[in-house]
RNA sequence: GCCGGGGUAACAUAGAGGCUAUGUGGCGGACUGCAGAUCCGCAGACGGGAGUUCGAAUCUCCCUCCCGGCCCCA
């Protein structure tokens, strides 16, 4: 079974051959950070987050780098209003991403570089772009990537370029661009602006040069993925591949993944439309859990349209899934079925769905198949203990991987009172005291703990 | 205008020529003091039209609607 990518370079799936056998590099682009991440951001975050630990589970020694923008137009704008330090704004909002992501269960990227102190990087890059010939310098200071140097402008986005020029915008635009399609790769300062020392004088970056610097200082002149929203395709990653192809003369990235768009009545959500829902505030409401799996559980590159009833069914979903685990983690009786046939079954299923494409969807619904056939065995005792912590291991394998289940019980003093409160209630029951025993019940699923009588005594788990 | 992704049962989503799709919700049943959980059963589908084929939700063409991108973006 090999693992297959969509490649948004050739827009069909391949197999994925890393470039180095065993080892994967991968560059996810990151968030210009003058305000807190929304849910958008969350599904483009978690989505890399499950790629990686994916990639790690099929024996993949991944480098994850992921990047910060921090100086940009809106940083500044942003930090002029609050009278402080663009680099003041930028790390608060740095730090908050990191709060984000953890209460996401996020595992970290192996390095967050930040445009800020990537200066010397970027600088050497324009510089050689320059003397390459693929860049001029204006009379202001400016740096322009010069368009009309390559041949084959619009390979990511397929486009070509007499089309893209009819679409544009009506923006202002420098007269000493030669082409209106040039874009800028070193900004030349303004007044009350934060700038670096450059041979062409005081600036700032461009908005695309700080990944291709960073990308070649971090993980080398070509990498094997290069990921980030589909929003980013042009002219972000466009822009990408021509700086550094300008330098190296070679490719940049041989997979391109792109995640879809979170919509919100019926408009992406977007920090710019102002229509957003903070991380931190879901967080609030929601488990981690239930936002990964309500991320999760559709494919990666397709549309996905936020209601917060989805969100509920989410909820409901997972608990399912919860509920198994915890069955099988109590599960006592000794019976004489292995279910070996069903468990080897799902597995495969589920990493056949995995390796197509990432199809977190598809291997979902596999999890809910086992689910149905193993509590079917456990209710009628039939399942045996080898079977049980069978299948508790590959829900082990698959939680490390989406990361759906949360840590597990309490300490032991606890569940020692719980199972004390379990005796009184069931001496209360046997006096057909039900008001009372309706009381602990009650007052323990205030607390977030279900009691629940079945045919093998009360078992008890926090919902 | 150009490029891309979509339209699947009440809802959210997989699937991609013939095989009972998954979840949530609904209805009926089993279990229960009640609740919960779970199991069993039922209903319900592939935007519209043509074509290819023995057979199309899946392939081809046309139409239609939605969303995203076209230098603010995950």
């Amino acid at each position: 079974m090999t693992l297959k990518i969509h490649n948004t370079l050739t827009n069909k799936k391949e197999n994925f051959i890393p470039l180095e056998e065993g080892k994967v590099s991968i560059y996810v682009c990151g968030v210009t950070v003058y305000d807190d991440i929304h849910l958008g951001h969350a599904r483009s975050i978690i989505v890399f987050d499950m790629v990686v630990r994916y990639l790690r589970h099929c024996g993949y020694k991944v480098t994850h780098v992921t990047n910060f923008t921090d100086v940009d137009d809106k940083i500044i704008a942003r930090a002029n209003e609050e009278g402080i330090d663009p680099l003041e704004l930028s790390a608060r909002y740095i730090q908050r991403y990191f709060e984000d992501i953890d209460a996401l269960k996020v595992r970290r990227a192996d390095a967050y570089p930040k445009a800020s102190e990537s200066m010397d990087v970027i600088i050497d890059m324009v510089q050689d772009i320059i003397e390459k010939g693929f860049a001029y310098v204006t009379d202001e200071g400016n740096v322009y990537f010069s368009i009309d140097k390559v041949g084959d402008y619009g390979r990511l986005t397929k486009q070509r370029l007499e089309d893209m020029i009819s679409g544009q915008r009506d923006v202002l635009q420098d007269p000493d661009k030669r082409n209106p399609m040039d874009f800028a790769i070193w900004k030349a300062v303004k007044p009350g602006e934060i700038a670096w020392d450059s041979p062409w004088g005081k600036g700032r970056p461009g908005w695309h040069i700080e990944c291709s610097a960073m990308i070649r200082n971090h993980l080398g002149d070509i990498i094997d993925i290069h990921g980030g929203g589909n929003d980013l395709i042009f002219p972000h990653h466009e822009n990408e591949i021509l700086q550094t192809e300008a330098v190296t003369g070679g490719m940049l990235a041989r997979y391109w993944m792109h995640n879809g768009m979170l919509q919100i009545q019926d408009q992406k959500m977007s920090k710019s439309l102002g229509n957003f829902l903070r991380v931190s505030e879901l967080v609030k409401e929601y488990d981690s859990e239930t936002i990964r799996f309500y991320l999760l559980n559709t494919h990666y590159r397709g549309p996905l349209l936020f209601t917060k009833s989805s969100l509920e069914e989410a909820k409901s979903s997972l608990r399912r899934l919860w509920n198994l685990r915890s069955e099988l983690e109590s599960y006592r009786a000794e019976g004489s079925d292995d279910a070996s046939d069903i468990i080897d079954e799902s597995k495969g299923r589920f990493y056949e769905q995995m390796d197509d494409d990432f199809n977190t969807r598809g291997a979902i619904s596999v999890l809910f198949d086992l689910a149905r056939e193993l509590t079917r065995l456990i209710a009628s005792s039939s399942l045996s203990k080898r079977g049980a912590s069978e299948a508790l291991g590959f829900l082990h394998e698959v939680d490390n991987i989406l990361g759906f289940f949360p840590e597990n019980g309490l300490n032991d003093d606890t569940s020692a009172l719980i199972d004390l409160l379990i005796d009184v209630r069931q001496e209360l029951r046997r006096r057909k005291m039900f008001d009372l025993s309706d009381t602990i019940r009650n007052r323990l699923k205030e607390m977030g703990i279900q009691l629940e009588d079945t045919a093998e005594g009360v078992k008890w788990k926090r919902i």
